[in-house]
RNA sequence: GCCGAUGUAGCUCAGCUGGCUAGAGCAGCUGAUUUGUAAUCAGCAGGUCGUGGGUUCGAGUCCCUCCAUCGGCUCCA
């Protein structure tokens, strides 16, 4: 007897023998159509052939994360079938399910494939899952492994790494593939196909090594949903935040300017100095002084910070001066230039923390390929600042600074960021400056602060910057893609590099800690995100035009301007549209500029001496007073922005 | 930087396998209209088809260079 515990957590029994499929057919509809895979509790090995063992199995359904990982998986064996047969020269690598997805990296050798290949690919797809083959896994030895990749170096060099005894082929109908499991139980079950599109990606992810194409697809049990996550893709696209950031004139490019050089517009402009006074502000309120600092600084500030070690000239964009032999280039972050300014001073322990904050522009030459609308450009502001406190002052200080990030996130509506302690990889410690049992402080003062504050994070290896561990706040755009936001890091290094000092209560000199850190990350990259996270409905405090006047004739023009008075003197920010337009129109075209609110103005408001408002949407709050509706736009901005 | 794709008016796009002075809608300008909750009507103007070469009797259309953009890879202080 078998027990199976269902997606919906019930227990059902069957006899010995039994296959998924079975088990799916035999329970509600709903599930039946969409069990997808099987696997043993107590094994934990996946199976797709008929169960034999008694135990329970644990089924998991088209919606589960398991088993899209499976469905997708096993749709890109039959990717590399399709890919095999049409492209008989073709090398396959490896080819996994992503978070939407599967791709496959394939060695097509001297051929190119692109666009107009796509169809015949999917077509072959499809009429390998009509075919109807199991997947079915079986162990092989390495001899045999080697034998059958004999003239494929890449899935060669995967088995070489590969213990003998823990080789495992997936086969479906005459196809066989390196594989390590998790698969659906037959190939009939994936109905819908698409190939997305293809890349040139390095193997094994090093740049050195030769470049393979890799093969992006998605497909589904239904064409339904097929059709409906490439609708999704076109919504996103909507909220692209370089097609808002046009519409909204927030933004532009210059061609002429330079790549990756962002043009603000005014609106884009008037937004930014209102986030930049709302930071502010909080900081003064925690203790924070703004420095200012210059764009440029010598070549030899970057290399005491070691930064130009690291990085490379080809990172740094240099700056002529008549001079021959002066070097200066353009900075590409403000922590040297601030620990200059900590140097000016002696400090005791009683001074400290030193909290020194500056909305700083930094350079930085990114690779063309590397670019991307706002969130990575060539020149940025951050909103940057470096603390500089006793060891005994590093936990609070950064917990401090969390407060401040999530007061920040909060404020803006982003509810859905997750925490992330960047650490060092410590199989690579050439990426990495400093004292190991330093950066082991550091990380764990990082982990404990997050935890403390109940943050909900993961760690991940190999992220932290070269000279200190970070939290990151990370933020998705609008097609799934992650952004660092926010940031928090803790460096031991920079304070020995710059020799920074303290006077400790004993008499004696001390090593000060450092905090880098930037809630916004960059003021670019965090409107790019905020734009794709609201769609461009930015929450009233911070929206350029919060109200817009709509006259209904030319007549009306004198008691609009009147209104607008009202409200600016209520520190209410509004337009009128005087235009010779009908009402119809004007109502468009500020529903299109996503103008939260709309005052409509004709002969019964002048009569009563009050206004008509409409929200954006379409929502009617009727005939009311000025002083009512300010009330209105008060208590909503009241809503999401609260003091620190 | 690498792989693939794209580049026509301020914006969104049409222009089939090369063939008469390159089209449309929106925006703009002019005039009429003075309007009650998502586009009032008419007229006008606007483009060396990303750049530079080449093939051809003839190039927006085909080929090459470069530039920019988009999707990835690598990178991300």
């Amino acid at each position: 007897m078998i027990h199976i515990t269902l997606p919906d957590s019930s227990i059902k029994t069957f006899n010995k023998g039994v296959t998924p499929m079975d088990v799916a057919n035999s329970i509600s509809e709903g599930f039946a159509r969409n069990v997808i895979s099987a696997k043993f509790n107590e094994t934990t090995i996946e199976t797709t052939t008929p169960l034999n063992t008694d135990g329970s199995l644990v089924l998991f359904t088209w919606r589960d994360d398991e088993g899209k990982k499976a469905f997708w998986h096993s749709s890109a064996h039959v990717l590399a079938q399709a890919i095999q047969e049409l492209y008989p020269n073709s090398k396959l690598t490896i080819g996994p399910a992503i978070e939407n997805g599967f791709y496959y990296d394939v060695d097509f050798e001297e051929q190119s494939i692109s666009e107009k290949d796509f169809k015949a690919i999917e077509n072959r797809m499809l009429e390998i899952a009509r075919e109807k083959h199991d997947f079915i896994m079986r162990s092989a030895s390495k001899h045999e492994a080697l034998e059958l990749y004999k003239n494929n170096i890449f899935k060669t060099e995967l088995i070489e790494n590969l213990e003998d005894g823990t080789i495992t082929f997936c086969d479906h109908a005459t196809f066989t593939d390196l594989c390590r499991g998790g698969h659906i139980p037959n190939t009939n079950i994936i109905k819908a196909v698409k190939i997305l599109s293809v890349a040139g990606a390095y193997w094994r992810g090093d740049e050195n090594k030769p470049q393979l194409t890799r093969v992006y697809g998605i497909s589904f049990p239904k064409q339904k949903e097929l059709t409906e996550y490439l609708e999704l893709l076109e919504e996103a696209k909507k909220r692209d935040h370089r097609k808002l950031g046009k519409e909204l004139e927030l933004f532009t490019f210059s061609q002429k300017v330079g790549q990756g050089l962002p043009l603000w517009l005014p609106k884009g402009a008037a937004l930014r100095e209102r986030l930049e006074n709302f930071l502010k502000a909080a900081q003064k309120k925690a203790g924070y002084e703004m420095v200012v600092t210059p764009h440029i600084g010598q070549k030899e500030l970057y290399v005491t910070s070691g930064h130009y070690a690291k990085y490379g000239e080809d990172s740094f964009q240099p700056i002529r001066t008549p001079k021959e032999d002066e070097e200066f280039l353009l900075k590409p972050m403000n922590c040297p230039h601030h620990c200059e300014i900590y140097k000016t001073s002696q400090w005791s322990y009683k001074d400290l923390p030193q909290r020194f904050a500056e909305f700083g522009t930094v350079y930085r030459y990114e690779q063309s390929g590397e670019l991307h609308g706002l969130t990575r450009v060539r020149g940025f502001t951050q909103d940057d600042a470096h603390l500089f406190c006793t060891p005994d002052q590093l936990d609070k200080e950064f917990k401090d600074v969390i407060d401040l990030v999530l007061y920040v996130f909060g404020s803006l509506g982003f509810d859905n960021f997750t925490a992330q302690v960047s650490v060092r990889d410590p199989k690579n410690p050439d990426k990495y400056i400093g004292d190991v049992k330093n950066w082991e402080k550091a990380e764990q003062a990082i982990i404990n602060a997050a935890t403390d504050k109940g943050l909900d994070f993961v760690i991940e290896t190999g992220e932290a910057a070269f000279y200190g561990p970070k939290l990151d706040f990370m933020v998705k755009d609008a097609l799934g893609r992650r952004w660092q936001l926010g940031t928090i890091q803790v460096d031991y290094n920079l304070p020995e590099r710059f020799e920074l000092t303290y006077k400790g209560s004993d008499n004696e000199l001390h090593r000060p800690v450092m905090i880098h850190r930037a809630p916004f990350g960059s003021m670019e990259r965090f409107v790019a995100l905020l734009l794709e996270h609201t769609g461009g409905h930015f929450p009233l405090w911070l929206i350029p035009t919060q109200v817009i006047i709509l006259s209904i004739s030319e007549k009306y023009e004198k008691y609009a301007e009147k209104v607008l008075n009202l409200l600016e003197n209520n520190e209410i920010r509004a337009l009128v549209d005087h235009r010779n337009e009908t009402i119809g129109k004007k109502i468009r075209e500020a529903e299109i500029q996503k103008h939260p609110y709309m005052i409509i103005i004709g002969d019964q408001e002048e009569q009563k001496e009050s206004i008509t408002v409409r929200q954006h949407g379409g929502a009617d709050l009727g005939m009311i007073s000025v002083k009512a509706f300010i009330e209105i736009i008060k208590n909503d901005i009241n809503k999401t922005l609260k003091s620190f």
